[in-house]
DNA sequence: CGCTCGTTTGAGTTTGCTCAACGTTAGTGG
DNA sequence: CCACTAACGTTGAGCAAACTCAAACGAGCG
């Protein structure tokens, strides 16, 4: 059980059997508090993910917020609903000419560059609500490749028919205008990361970021499973696998987090944040609701 | 004399004392073998630099890349220009209220941001063309600094203005989801950059970077002048000054470059090329024309 | 001329990498 | 259902690339 199948049981499934998956999962419901009381007799139907914009609870981190109701239905009626992806899966792959933008609906999805050596840079985890593919309008091309983390439903946005409704919809014009900023904002604090932190800094930093993630979905944000491998991590934050993996184990001992495989708590989350070192603009930011 | 009063020179400028100018530079004239046979005798008038959108030869790096000339007319009415800026004076700092872009015209510019150690992370150095704060439109402030490293001509974009013309302006939107999209593959190639690769391979890169952008404004891609010091070279790769330092040395007895403070000459393109790991992406790009 | 800043060079240190071994998990196929 | 295997994760030892500290030099500026 991964955050995504979790995000896809409460919010798109009405009624399921509460059993069958945790013999589907094969470990405690996490980030479930919440799971609505279970009467009925239906099985999970994938068909069910395919749900309206307007119904969607990721719409207030997705593309729609600020839209008017109609215009919602507008976007909505440009979307793409494919069937899920399973691990492994592609979205896109480097150098594949470009079509569409992709929103992660649940599940998770890894984004990488490849280098000539075969080398590979892991480039962003998405989690629900977030989009992929921006960095592919200019080439006209992918630049990079995506693949699914887990089993994840992925809504497509043929960005041709994004770029021509937003032409008529200013408030969608200027939210593509934020989504593309921040992006450029949020991988400037990347190259910070990776240009002037330490390991353990980065990790923490890396631990932090999912924390606030996920607490924005409506999850705990002290206690996740991780979709990604050491590996990836490592990568992702330029270090070696050996060494993401022995500050997990530091960490432990330092009782900031309980790590199990791919389960996380975190259970001194002051003394991580004061690990990390933060931009003032970031440090503005957190006084503030 | 450094890259951008050369280019203001050579584009802005009818008529100048090439004499003064020498003068003023203390330093050969670099870049400008086609410098206008000049006659006449007056003097350098920075009022000059004010050249529409239409005249200026950066268009077909910037904004008004496939516009019609009306549409350029009409986004040339909303450029600023204001007076030349000096070395270290600000664009604007971390923390304001955005509320323009900034196009480089002639100088160049870098961006930092900082971090609450009073640690600083160079995020880029831009050449004329190349356009500035895009990463403050998400949260409506600039998330990082800006400063000039060299006397600079800037244009300002007030952004409200931008956006209300791009919404009755396409190719102006298209234009912009362009831009944007850029500057996340950009940051996405510095990301691989900071995470995978070498000191040496660093530096290669970021010569062979400033060599093509010299290239595509006409300049020389193998002599240049550098117009920020190594310990901003070294911040902004994520290398110590000194290690900098010794690589210009290392790069020079290897007979790959000639360097003399400032002065960087490219005499083996090739080698360099050959240092330096490229993206699958960038190796498809290179063979086209 | 003397000051400061930027750059270079050397010496020693350290962080995080590489290599290697081993335990565990999950996926596969009989 | 279980055995097998490949991938993943952890741990240790040694190493090296790049950092830090220190000092000297040169350029540019008042």
């Amino acid at each position: 059980m991964t955050l995504g199948q979790a995000i896809a049981l409460r919010e798109n499934l009405s009624v399921i059997y509460l059993i069958l998956i945790k013999r589907i999962c094969k470990m405690p419901l996490m980030n479930t508090p919440a799971f609505p009381a279970l009467a009925d007799s239906k099985v999970i139907s994938f068909e069910s993910i395919r749900v309206a914009c307007r119904n969607c609870t990721l719409s207030t981190l997705c593309l729609p917020l600020g839209l008017t109701p109609e215009d919602v239905e507008r976007l909505d009626s440009i979307v793409r609903r494919n069937r899920p992806l399973h691990r492994g899966d592609y979205l896109f792959q480097s150098g594949e000419r470009f079509r569409s933008l992709y929103v992660v609906k649940t599940g998770s999805v890894k984004t990488f560059a490849q280098s000539t050596e075969g080398g590979e840079q892991v480039l962003g985890f998405h989690l629900p609500g977030e989009i992929i593919g921006l960095d592919a309008i200019d080439k006209d091309a992918h630049v990079c490749s995506a693949r699914v983390l887990e089993t994840s439903a992925v809504c497509e946005l043929p960005f041709s028919r994004l770029e021509e409704l937003s032409v008529t919809i200013p408030s969608l014009q200027h939210q593509m205008y934020r989504l593309l900023s921040k992006e450029i904002a949020h991988e400037t604090e990347m190259l910070l990361l990776l240009g002037k932190k330490s390991a353990e800094d980065r990790l923490a930093t890396f631990l932090l970021s999912l924390s606030q993630r996920f607490r924005k979905r409506g999850l705990s944000p002290t206690d996740f499973y991780l979709s990604m491998s050491r590996h990836e991590i490592g990568n992702y934050l330029g270090l070696a696998v050996e060494t993401v993996s022995r500050l997990f184990t530091r960490f432990h001992d330092e009782g900031l987090l309980k790590v199990d495989r791919k389960h996380i708590q975190l259970t001194d989350l002051e003394a991580l944040e004061a690990m990390v070192s933060h931009s003032p603009v970031e440090e503005y930011r957190r006084r503030l609701p």
